[in-house]
RNA sequence: UCCCGAGUAGAUCAGUCGGUAGAUCAGCGGACUGUUAAUCCGUGUGUCGUAGGUUCGAGUCCUACCUCGGGAGCCA
Protein backbone atom coordinates (compact mmCIF):
# COMPACT_ATOMS: atom_id res chain seq x y z
CA UNK A 1 0.00 0.00 0.00
CA UNK A 2 1.63 3.12 -0.85
CA UNK A 3 0.54 6.77 0.46
CA UNK A 4 -3.07 8.88 0.32
CA UNK A 5 -3.81 9.59 -3.63
CA UNK A 6 -6.64 12.31 -3.71
CA UNK A 7 -10.01 11.18 -5.14
CA UNK A 8 -10.04 12.64 -8.50
CA UNK A 9 -5.91 10.90 -9.40
CA UNK A 10 -7.37 7.98 -8.25
CA UNK A 11 -10.48 7.84 -10.92
CA UNK A 12 -8.82 9.37 -13.66
CA UNK A 13 -5.62 6.84 -12.97
CA UNK A 14 -6.30 4.28 -11.29
CA UNK A 15 -7.02 0.80 -12.56
CA UNK A 16 -9.26 -1.68 -11.37
CA UNK A 17 -7.79 -3.94 -8.83
CA UNK A 18 -5.14 -1.20 -7.52
CA UNK A 19 -4.84 -1.02 -3.73
CA UNK A 20 -5.58 2.76 -2.93
CA UNK A 21 -5.57 4.80 0.33
CA UNK A 22 -7.81 7.38 0.37
CA UNK A 23 -9.09 10.22 2.92
CA UNK A 24 -11.75 12.70 3.01
CA UNK A 25 -14.93 13.66 3.95
CA UNK A 26 -18.57 11.97 4.12
CA UNK A 27 -20.89 13.60 2.35
CA UNK A 28 -23.77 10.82 2.71
CA UNK A 29 -24.64 7.18 3.92
CA UNK A 30 -26.73 4.60 1.94
CA UNK A 31 -26.63 1.45 4.51
CA UNK A 32 -28.34 -1.54 4.43
CA UNK A 33 -28.59 -4.83 5.85
CA UNK A 34 -25.78 -6.03 3.36
CA UNK A 35 -24.39 -2.92 2.30
CA UNK A 36 -23.18 0.10 2.50
CA UNK A 37 -22.35 2.80 0.25
CA UNK A 38 -20.28 5.90 1.21
CA UNK A 39 -19.56 8.85 -0.77
CA UNK A 40 -15.99 10.45 -0.16
CA UNK A 41 -15.00 13.92 -0.72
CA UNK A 42 -11.46 15.44 -0.46
CA UNK A 43 -12.43 18.34 -2.41
CA UNK A 44 -10.07 17.49 -5.55
CA UNK A 45 -13.01 16.91 -7.40
CA UNK A 46 -17.12 17.63 -7.10
CA UNK A 47 -18.70 13.61 -7.62
CA UNK A 48 -16.20 12.11 -4.86
CA UNK A 49 -15.84 8.86 -4.79
CA UNK A 50 -18.68 6.04 -3.64
CA UNK A 51 -17.13 3.47 -1.03
CA UNK A 52 -18.73 0.33 -0.69
CA UNK A 53 -18.51 -1.73 2.49
CA UNK A 54 -19.97 -5.32 2.75
CA UNK A 55 -20.14 -7.25 6.11
CA UNK A 56 -16.90 -8.71 5.85
CA UNK A 57 -15.28 -5.33 6.87
CA UNK A 58 -14.09 -5.32 10.09
CA UNK A 59 -16.38 -3.48 12.10
CA UNK A 60 -18.83 -2.71 9.47
CA UNK A 61 -21.34 -1.79 11.69
CA UNK A 62 -19.61 1.35 13.43
CA UNK A 63 -18.92 1.86 9.49
CA UNK A 64 -22.53 1.90 8.51
CA UNK A 65 -23.21 4.46 11.19
CA UNK A 66 -20.91 6.84 10.28
CA UNK A 67 -22.06 10.38 10.16
CA UNK A 68 -22.21 12.65 7.67
CA UNK A 69 -19.69 14.86 7.92
CA UNK A 70 -16.90 12.85 9.14
CA UNK A 71 -13.13 12.35 8.49
CA UNK A 72 -12.21 8.95 7.34
CA UNK A 73 -9.54 7.31 5.71
CA UNK A 74 -10.23 4.27 3.60
CA UNK A 75 -7.76 1.39 2.12
CA UNK A 76 -9.60 -0.42 -0.20
CA UNK A 77 -9.20 -1.77 -3.96
CA UNK A 78 -10.37 -0.27 -6.92
CA UNK A 79 -13.17 -1.23 -8.68
CA UNK A 80 -16.10 -1.25 -11.55
CA UNK A 81 -18.54 -0.40 -10.27
CA UNK A 82 -21.84 -2.60 -11.60
CA UNK A 83 -24.77 0.25 -10.45
CA UNK A 84 -24.86 3.39 -12.20
CA UNK A 85 -23.65 6.76 -11.64
CA UNK A 86 -20.32 6.51 -11.24
CA UNK A 87 -17.36 4.09 -13.65
CA UNK A 88 -15.04 3.22 -10.99
CA UNK A 89 -15.75 2.99 -6.62
CA UNK A 90 -13.81 1.56 -4.15
CA UNK A 91 -14.18 -1.37 -1.82
CA UNK A 92 -13.29 -0.96 1.63
CA UNK A 93 -10.93 -3.50 3.49
CA UNK A 94 -10.59 -1.19 6.51
CA UNK A 95 -11.13 2.13 7.64
CA UNK A 96 -10.26 4.90 10.07
CA UNK A 97 -12.64 7.42 11.28
CA UNK A 98 -9.91 10.22 11.59
CA UNK A 99 -12.41 12.77 13.07
CA UNK A 100 -16.16 11.94 13.80
CA UNK A 101 -19.00 13.85 13.14
CA UNK A 102 -22.27 14.01 15.08
CA UNK A 103 -25.46 14.26 14.10
CA UNK A 104 -25.18 17.91 15.32
CA UNK A 105 -23.47 18.36 11.78
CA UNK A 106 -25.11 21.53 10.35
CA UNK A 107 -25.07 20.63 6.67
CA UNK A 108 -27.85 18.47 5.89
CA UNK A 109 -27.47 16.01 2.33
CA UNK A 110 -30.67 17.70 0.92
CA UNK A 111 -30.10 21.30 -0.81
CA UNK A 112 -29.66 24.23 1.64
CA UNK A 113 -30.09 27.81 0.73
CA UNK A 114 -27.09 30.21 -0.15
CA UNK A 115 -28.53 32.57 2.62
CA UNK A 116 -28.26 29.64 5.06
CA UNK A 117 -24.89 28.81 3.89
CA UNK A 118 -23.55 31.89 4.59
CA UNK A 119 -24.37 31.63 7.90
CA UNK A 120 -21.96 29.00 8.34
CA UNK A 121 -19.18 29.81 5.67
CA UNK A 122 -16.48 27.79 7.64
CA UNK A 123 -18.31 24.41 6.57
CA UNK A 124 -19.93 25.65 3.11
CA UNK A 125 -16.91 24.77 1.43
CA UNK A 126 -17.78 20.95 2.15
CA UNK A 127 -21.07 21.54 -0.18
CA UNK A 128 -21.23 20.89 -3.80
CA UNK A 129 -21.88 24.49 -5.17
CA UNK A 130 -18.71 25.87 -3.21
CA UNK A 131 -16.22 23.39 -3.71
CA UNK A 132 -16.99 23.97 -7.47
CA UNK A 133 -16.80 27.51 -7.00
CA UNK A 134 -13.46 27.69 -5.20
CA UNK A 135 -12.17 24.77 -7.30
CA UNK A 136 -12.93 26.96 -10.08
CA UNK A 137 -11.83 30.17 -8.28
CA UNK A 138 -8.52 28.61 -8.32
CA UNK A 139 -7.75 27.80 -11.39
CA UNK A 140 -8.86 31.02 -12.72
CA UNK A 141 -6.66 33.16 -10.72
CA UNK A 142 -3.62 30.44 -11.91
CA UNK A 143 -4.93 30.72 -15.51
CA UNK A 144 -4.58 34.42 -15.27
CA UNK A 145 -1.25 34.68 -14.30
CA UNK A 146 -0.37 32.31 -17.48
CA UNK A 147 -2.67 33.84 -19.65
CA UNK A 148 -0.29 37.25 -18.60
CA UNK A 149 3.23 35.61 -18.32
CA UNK A 150 3.08 34.18 -21.84
CA UNK A 151 2.38 37.56 -23.16
CA UNK A 152 5.11 39.03 -21.26
CA UNK A 153 3.43 41.22 -19.06
CA UNK A 154 5.67 41.78 -15.61
CA UNK A 155 3.27 41.23 -12.75
CA UNK A 156 3.30 43.57 -9.96
CA UNK A 157 2.72 43.98 -6.28
CA UNK A 158 1.28 47.43 -5.73
CA UNK A 159 0.91 48.71 -2.14
CA UNK A 160 -1.98 47.62 -0.26
CA UNK A 161 -1.69 51.08 2.42
CA UNK A 162 -1.85 54.06 0.68
CA UNK A 163 -1.94 57.52 0.93
CA UNK A 164 -3.83 58.80 -2.36
CA UNK A 165 -7.55 57.95 -2.95
CA UNK A 166 -7.38 60.69 -5.54
CA UNK A 167 -9.36 57.97 -8.25
CA UNK A 168 -12.21 59.33 -5.95
CA UNK A 169 -13.42 55.58 -6.44
CA UNK A 170 -15.36 54.78 -3.37
CA UNK A 171 -14.77 55.49 -0.19
CA UNK A 172 -11.71 54.79 1.67
CA UNK A 173 -10.65 52.18 4.69
CA UNK A 174 -8.74 54.41 7.02
CA UNK A 175 -5.44 52.90 8.17
CA UNK A 176 -4.41 54.21 11.41
CA UNK A 177 -2.57 53.53 14.91
CA UNK A 178 -3.84 57.13 16.25
CA UNK A 179 -6.10 56.50 19.49
CA UNK A 180 -9.21 56.32 18.21
CA UNK A 181 -10.81 57.88 21.79
CA UNK A 182 -8.74 60.41 22.50
CA UNK A 183 -6.62 61.32 18.67
CA UNK A 184 -4.25 64.19 18.60
CA UNK A 185 -5.50 67.41 17.22
CA UNK A 186 -4.25 70.36 15.41
CA UNK A 187 -6.96 73.19 15.09
CA UNK A 188 -9.98 70.84 16.19
CA UNK A 189 -8.88 68.38 13.25
CA UNK A 190 -7.41 64.72 13.56
CA UNK A 191 -3.54 65.68 13.63
CA UNK A 192 -2.32 62.53 11.01
CA UNK A 193 1.22 64.10 11.26
CA UNK A 194 1.49 62.06 14.49
CA UNK A 195 -0.08 59.08 12.45
CA UNK A 196 2.17 55.81 11.81
CA UNK A 197 3.17 57.01 8.07
CA UNK A 198 2.90 60.60 8.87
CA UNK A 199 0.01 61.00 6.87
CA UNK A 200 -3.64 59.61 6.48
CA UNK A 201 -3.72 56.57 4.93
CA UNK A 202 -6.45 54.14 4.02
CA UNK A 203 -6.72 51.09 1.91
CA UNK A 204 -6.36 50.57 -1.91
CA UNK A 205 -9.55 51.09 -4.09
CA UNK A 206 -7.25 50.43 -7.31
CA UNK A 207 -3.27 49.84 -8.08
CA UNK A 208 -3.84 51.65 -11.21
CA UNK A 209 -1.65 54.77 -10.58
CA UNK A 210 1.22 52.65 -9.22
CA UNK A 211 0.20 49.86 -12.40
CA UNK A 212 1.10 53.13 -14.77
CA UNK A 213 4.38 53.87 -13.55
CA UNK A 214 5.56 49.86 -13.54
CA UNK A 215 3.95 50.28 -17.12
CA UNK A 216 6.30 52.82 -17.98
CA UNK A 217 9.83 50.97 -17.08
CA UNK A 218 8.47 47.24 -17.84
CA UNK A 219 6.11 48.39 -20.81
CA UNK A 220 3.67 45.37 -20.23
CA UNK A 221 2.25 44.58 -16.47
CA UNK A 222 -0.52 43.61 -14.60
CA UNK A 223 -1.83 43.89 -10.99
CA UNK A 224 -4.24 41.18 -9.56
CA UNK A 225 -4.70 41.67 -5.56
CA UNK A 226 -7.06 42.65 -2.94
CA UNK A 227 -8.90 45.65 -3.53
CA UNK A 228 -10.74 47.66 -0.33
CA UNK A 229 -14.10 49.98 -0.99
CA UNK A 230 -16.09 51.29 2.13
CA UNK A 231 -19.13 52.15 0.12
CA UNK A 232 -22.12 51.10 2.17
CA UNK A 233 -23.50 49.18 -0.76
CA UNK A 234 -25.64 46.13 -0.04
CA UNK A 235 -26.02 44.99 -3.33
CA UNK A 236 -25.19 40.98 -4.89
CA UNK A 237 -22.72 42.69 -6.88
CA UNK A 238 -20.84 44.46 -4.17
CA UNK A 239 -18.41 43.28 -1.15
CA UNK A 240 -15.99 46.13 0.91
CA UNK A 241 -12.67 43.13 -0.48
CA UNK A 242 -12.54 42.28 -3.87
CA UNK A 243 -9.93 41.27 -5.97
CA UNK A 244 -9.20 43.08 -8.86
CA UNK A 245 -7.29 42.18 -11.86
CA UNK A 246 -5.65 45.40 -13.92
CA UNK A 247 -2.84 45.47 -16.88
CA UNK A 248 -1.50 48.43 -18.24
CA UNK A 249 0.31 48.80 -21.33
CA UNK A 250 2.70 51.15 -22.47
CA UNK A 251 3.02 52.22 -26.37
CA UNK A 252 -0.75 51.31 -26.95
CA UNK A 253 -4.01 53.08 -27.61
CA UNK A 254 -7.38 51.96 -26.86
CA UNK A 255 -7.60 49.73 -29.94
CA UNK A 256 -4.83 47.69 -28.47
CA UNK A 257 -6.67 47.79 -25.31
CA UNK A 258 -9.53 46.43 -26.06
CA UNK A 259 -7.95 43.69 -28.18
CA UNK A 260 -6.04 42.67 -24.93
CA UNK A 261 -9.73 42.55 -23.32
CA UNK A 262 -11.13 40.35 -25.73
CA UNK A 263 -8.23 37.53 -26.01
CA UNK A 264 -8.28 37.73 -22.09
CA UNK A 265 -11.82 37.02 -21.64
CA UNK A 266 -12.23 34.84 -24.59
CA UNK A 267 -9.00 32.88 -22.71
CA UNK A 268 -11.08 32.53 -19.51
CA UNK A 269 -14.36 31.84 -21.09
CA UNK A 270 -12.60 28.86 -23.28
CA UNK A 271 -9.98 27.62 -19.83
CA UNK A 272 -13.27 27.27 -17.64
CA UNK A 273 -15.38 25.07 -20.30
CA UNK A 274 -11.93 23.20 -21.02
CA UNK A 275 -10.06 22.68 -17.58
CA UNK A 276 -13.14 23.18 -15.04
CA UNK A 277 -15.57 20.96 -17.19
CA UNK A 278 -16.63 18.36 -14.31
CA UNK A 279 -17.54 21.56 -12.33
CA UNK A 280 -19.05 23.66 -15.27
CA UNK A 281 -21.86 20.84 -15.87
CA UNK A 282 -22.38 21.02 -12.36
CA UNK A 283 -23.64 24.94 -12.57
CA UNK A 284 -25.20 24.46 -15.98
CA UNK A 285 -27.24 21.71 -14.31
CA UNK A 286 -27.88 23.53 -10.62
CA UNK A 287 -27.43 27.25 -11.63
CA UNK A 288 -27.95 28.31 -15.03
CA UNK A 289 -29.40 25.64 -17.46
CA UNK A 290 -28.07 28.50 -20.38
CA UNK A 291 -24.44 29.07 -18.83
CA UNK A 292 -22.14 26.78 -21.15
CA UNK A 293 -24.10 27.71 -23.99
CA UNK A 294 -23.13 31.18 -23.20
CA UNK A 295 -19.60 31.11 -22.09
CA UNK A 296 -19.28 28.89 -25.45
CA UNK A 297 -21.24 31.93 -27.50
CA UNK A 298 -18.09 34.03 -25.79
CA UNK A 299 -15.47 32.34 -26.31
CA UNK A 300 -15.81 31.73 -29.90
CA UNK A 301 -17.79 34.94 -30.61
CA UNK A 302 -15.92 38.33 -32.79
CA UNK A 303 -16.24 40.84 -30.04
CA UNK A 304 -18.27 44.23 -31.52
CA UNK A 305 -16.81 47.70 -31.27
CA UNK A 306 -19.26 50.56 -31.16
CA UNK A 307 -19.04 53.89 -30.54
CA UNK A 308 -20.52 55.68 -27.16
CA UNK A 309 -22.50 58.10 -29.67
CA UNK A 310 -24.10 55.76 -32.08
CA UNK A 311 -24.25 53.46 -29.17
CA UNK A 312 -26.82 56.51 -27.89
CA UNK A 313 -28.48 56.55 -31.34
CA UNK A 314 -29.14 53.17 -31.47
CA UNK A 315 -31.02 53.54 -27.74
CA UNK A 316 -32.80 56.55 -29.08
CA UNK A 317 -34.08 54.28 -31.90
CA UNK A 318 -34.90 50.93 -29.71
CA UNK A 319 -39.06 49.97 -30.02
CA UNK A 320 -38.57 49.89 -25.93
CA UNK A 321 -38.52 51.93 -23.07
CA UNK A 322 -36.46 52.10 -20.52
CA UNK A 323 -36.68 53.57 -17.40
CA UNK A 324 -33.59 55.74 -17.30
CA UNK A 325 -33.37 58.47 -19.94
CA UNK A 326 -31.09 58.24 -23.23
CA UNK A 327 -29.47 61.09 -23.71
CA UNK A 328 -25.57 62.08 -25.45
CA UNK A 329 -23.78 63.04 -22.29
CA UNK A 330 -25.39 60.47 -20.07
CA UNK A 331 -23.57 57.21 -18.74
CA UNK A 332 -25.49 54.18 -19.46
CA UNK A 333 -27.85 52.23 -17.05
CA UNK A 334 -27.74 48.53 -16.79
CA UNK A 335 -30.71 48.04 -18.87
CA UNK A 336 -29.27 49.82 -21.55
CA UNK A 337 -26.09 48.35 -21.76
CA UNK A 338 -28.01 44.88 -21.81
CA UNK A 339 -30.06 46.39 -24.39
CA UNK A 340 -27.34 46.99 -26.36
CA UNK A 341 -25.25 43.80 -25.48
CA UNK A 342 -28.33 41.67 -26.18
CA UNK A 343 -30.89 43.04 -28.49
CA UNK A 344 -27.99 45.25 -30.62
CA UNK A 345 -25.33 43.47 -31.36
CA UNK A 346 -26.72 39.38 -29.75
CA UNK A 347 -22.85 39.21 -28.43
CA UNK A 348 -19.77 41.06 -26.49
CA UNK A 349 -19.39 44.41 -27.71
CA UNK A 350 -17.15 47.49 -26.68
CA UNK A 351 -18.60 50.98 -26.04
CA UNK A 352 -15.81 53.29 -26.85
CA UNK A 353 -15.13 57.34 -26.47
CA UNK A 354 -17.32 58.08 -23.79
CA UNK A 355 -18.23 61.62 -22.90
CA UNK A 356 -15.17 63.20 -20.93
CA UNK A 357 -17.77 64.44 -18.08
CA UNK A 358 -18.94 61.13 -17.23
CA UNK A 359 -15.60 59.28 -16.79
CA UNK A 360 -12.30 59.86 -14.69
CA UNK A 361 -9.43 62.47 -14.92
CA UNK A 362 -6.34 59.81 -16.21
CA UNK A 363 -8.14 59.25 -19.36
CA UNK A 364 -7.04 60.66 -22.52
CA UNK A 365 -8.72 63.69 -24.73
CA UNK A 366 -9.85 62.87 -27.67
CA UNK A 367 -9.43 65.46 -30.66
CA UNK A 368 -13.21 65.94 -30.64
CA UNK A 369 -12.14 67.74 -27.36
CA UNK A 370 -15.63 66.26 -25.85
CA UNK A 371 -14.70 62.28 -25.60
CA UNK A 372 -12.51 60.93 -23.65
CA UNK A 373 -10.70 56.92 -24.95
CA UNK A 374 -12.79 55.17 -22.45
CA UNK A 375 -14.25 51.64 -23.33
CA UNK A 376 -16.36 49.23 -21.60
CA UNK A 377 -16.93 45.42 -22.36
CA UNK A 378 -20.66 44.44 -22.19
CA UNK A 379 -21.39 41.34 -21.82
CA UNK A 380 -25.10 39.75 -22.07
CA UNK A 381 -26.92 38.62 -19.05
CA UNK A 382 -24.47 41.12 -16.99
CA UNK A 383 -23.94 44.14 -18.96
CA UNK A 384 -20.42 45.98 -18.15
CA UNK A 385 -17.73 43.55 -17.63
CA UNK A 386 -14.62 45.15 -18.53
CA UNK A 387 -13.66 48.84 -17.66
CA UNK A 388 -10.52 50.33 -19.20
CA UNK A 389 -9.35 53.42 -21.54
CA UNK A 390 -6.17 54.84 -23.22
CA UNK A 391 -4.44 57.28 -20.60
CA UNK A 392 -4.15 60.83 -20.36
CA UNK A 393 -0.10 61.33 -21.58
CA UNK A 394 0.05 65.04 -22.12
CA UNK A 395 1.46 66.68 -18.81
CA UNK A 396 -0.43 69.92 -19.89
CA UNK A 397 -3.62 68.02 -20.25
CA UNK A 398 -3.34 66.14 -17.75
CA UNK A 399 -2.49 68.55 -15.35
CA UNK A 400 -5.26 70.75 -16.00
CA UNK A 401 -8.00 67.71 -16.24
CA UNK A 402 -6.78 67.19 -12.33
CA UNK A 403 -7.31 71.34 -11.45
CA UNK A 404 -10.63 70.48 -12.91
CA UNK A 405 -11.85 66.98 -11.24
CA UNK A 406 -10.35 69.21 -8.22
CA UNK A 407 -7.20 67.13 -7.50
CA UNK A 408 -4.15 68.47 -6.31
CA UNK A 409 -1.38 67.90 -9.02
CA UNK A 410 1.32 68.40 -6.12
CA UNK A 411 0.06 65.24 -4.61
CA UNK A 412 0.38 63.43 -7.47
CA UNK A 413 3.46 64.92 -8.30
CA UNK A 414 5.22 61.18 -8.70
CA UNK A 415 2.37 60.45 -11.08
CA UNK A 416 3.04 63.35 -13.28
CA UNK A 417 6.48 62.86 -13.00
CA UNK A 418 6.12 59.94 -15.50
CA UNK A 419 4.81 62.74 -18.03
CA UNK A 420 7.62 64.42 -17.60
CA UNK A 421 10.21 62.09 -18.64
CA UNK A 422 9.93 59.73 -21.16
CA UNK A 423 6.11 59.38 -21.34
CA UNK A 424 3.80 57.55 -23.54
CA UNK A 425 0.79 56.59 -25.28
CA UNK A 426 -0.66 53.61 -22.93
CA UNK A 427 -3.83 51.94 -21.89
CA UNK A 428 -4.81 49.04 -18.93
CA UNK A 429 -8.21 48.13 -18.06
CA UNK A 430 -9.76 46.68 -14.23
CA UNK A 431 -11.83 43.53 -14.16
CA UNK A 432 -13.35 42.20 -10.51
CA UNK A 433 -12.14 38.79 -10.42
CA UNK A 434 -15.24 38.00 -8.28
CA UNK A 435 -16.93 39.52 -11.05
CA UNK A 436 -15.86 37.52 -14.11
CA UNK A 437 -16.35 34.12 -11.46
CA UNK A 438 -20.00 35.04 -11.38
CA UNK A 439 -20.63 35.63 -15.21
CA UNK A 440 -18.02 32.67 -15.93
CA UNK A 441 -20.32 30.29 -13.00
CA UNK A 442 -23.89 31.54 -13.41
CA UNK A 443 -23.36 32.31 -9.22
CA UNK A 444 -25.13 35.69 -8.41
CA UNK A 445 -24.40 36.70 -5.19
CA UNK A 446 -20.83 38.05 -5.01
CA UNK A 447 -21.24 36.89 -1.33
CA UNK A 448 -20.90 33.19 -2.73
CA UNK A 449 -18.01 33.27 -4.89
CA UNK A 450 -15.37 35.17 -2.00
CA UNK A 451 -14.82 32.35 0.62
CA UNK A 452 -15.53 34.43 3.79
CA UNK A 453 -16.75 37.86 2.33
CA UNK A 454 -16.58 41.04 3.97
CA UNK A 455 -20.00 43.37 3.65
CA UNK A 456 -21.15 45.97 5.54
CA UNK A 457 -21.82 44.51 9.16
CA UNK A 458 -19.79 41.40 7.46
CA UNK A 459 -16.23 40.52 9.22
CA UNK A 460 -17.38 37.23 10.31
CA UNK A 461 -14.85 33.84 9.72
C1' U B 1 -28.04 55.21 1.93
C1' C B 2 -33.24 54.82 -0.36
C1' C B 3 -37.58 51.60 -1.85
C1' C B 4 -39.96 46.79 -1.34
C1' G B 5 -40.37 42.00 0.99
C1' A B 6 -39.33 38.57 4.87
C1' G B 7 -38.22 36.78 10.07
C1' U B 8 -42.69 30.51 12.98
C1' A B 9 -39.16 23.31 14.70
C1' G B 10 -32.13 21.72 12.99
C1' A B 11 -33.45 23.24 7.42
C1' U B 12 -37.39 24.96 3.85
C1' C B 13 -42.02 26.85 4.59
C1' A B 14 -47.78 26.92 5.63
C1' G B 15 -50.73 29.13 9.40
C1' U B 16 -57.87 31.28 6.93
C1' C B 17 -62.00 36.05 10.06
C1' G B 18 -57.70 37.63 16.13
C1' G B 19 -59.53 32.01 19.58
C1' U B 20 -53.86 29.27 22.16
C1' A B 21 -48.78 25.63 16.59
C1' G B 22 -48.65 22.53 11.42
C1' A B 23 -46.36 20.16 6.76
C1' U B 24 -42.17 18.45 4.24
C1' C B 25 -37.11 17.38 4.57
C1' A B 26 -33.10 16.44 7.94
C1' G B 27 -32.18 13.79 12.67
C1' C B 28 -33.20 9.49 15.75
C1' G B 29 -35.13 4.02 16.23
C1' G B 30 -36.30 -0.20 13.17
C1' A B 31 -36.52 -3.01 8.31
C1' C B 32 -34.06 -4.03 3.77
C1' U B 33 -28.14 -7.81 -0.37
C1' G B 34 -26.07 -2.65 -5.13
C1' U B 35 -27.70 2.26 -3.37
C1' U B 36 -27.21 7.28 -6.15
C1' A B 37 -30.55 13.65 -2.19
C1' A B 38 -31.81 5.20 -1.61
C1' U B 39 -36.55 3.16 -0.16
C1' C B 40 -40.31 1.51 3.57
C1' C B 41 -42.31 1.71 8.85
C1' G B 42 -42.13 4.43 13.43
C1' U B 43 -40.75 8.98 16.19
C1' G B 44 -39.74 14.07 18.36
C1' U B 45 -39.05 19.08 18.05
C1' G B 46 -41.09 25.81 19.23
C1' U B 47 -38.73 32.51 23.82
C1' C B 48 -43.62 32.49 16.53
C1' G B 49 -36.81 38.34 15.44
C1' U B 50 -36.85 42.12 19.90
C1' A B 51 -39.55 45.76 22.82
C1' G B 52 -43.94 48.19 23.52
C1' G B 53 -49.31 48.91 22.34
C1' U B 54 -54.70 47.56 21.07
C1' U B 55 -57.85 43.43 22.84
C1' C B 56 -61.38 39.17 27.25
C1' G B 57 -57.69 36.90 24.03
C1' A B 58 -52.15 38.45 19.29
C1' G B 59 -47.94 34.06 15.23
C1' U B 60 -52.08 37.06 13.12
C1' C B 61 -53.70 44.08 14.11
C1' C B 62 -50.62 48.90 15.34
C1' U B 63 -45.67 51.44 16.52
C1' A B 64 -40.46 51.40 17.00
C1' C B 65 -36.06 48.84 16.54
C1' C B 66 -32.85 44.67 14.88
C1' U B 67 -31.49 41.20 11.18
C1' C B 68 -31.73 38.99 6.42
C1' G B 69 -33.10 39.02 1.21
C1' G B 70 -34.47 41.54 -3.52
C1' G B 71 -34.27 46.11 -6.27
C1' A B 72 -32.02 51.13 -6.86
C1' G B 73 -27.92 54.37 -6.42
C1' C B 74 -22.57 53.87 -6.50
C1' C B 75 -19.29 50.88 -8.73
C1' A B 76 -15.35 46.41 -9.96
Amino acid sequence: MTGRVKIKEALAQGKPGQELLLKGWVRSVRSSKGVTFIVLNDGSNLSGIQVVAEPDLPDYEEFSRVGTGSALAISGVLQESPGAGQALEIKAGGFEIVGAADESYPMQKKRHSFEYLRTIAHLRLRSNTFGAVFRLRSALAQEVHRFFAERGFVYVHTPIITANDCEGAGELFRVTTLDPVRPPLVNGCVDYAEDFFGSATGLTVSGQLEGELFAQAFSDIYTFGPTFRAENSNTARHAAEFWMIEPEMAFADLAADADLAEAFMKRLCRFVLDDCAEDMNFFNTQIDQELIARIEAVANAEFARMEYTEAIERLKKAPVTFQFPVEWGLDLQSEHERYLTEQVVGGPVFILNYPKEIKAFYMRQNDDGKTVAAMDLLVPKVGEIIGGSQREERLDVLTAKMEQSGIDPASLWWYLDTRRWGSTPHAGFGLGFERAIMYLTGMENIRDVIPFPRTPRHAEF
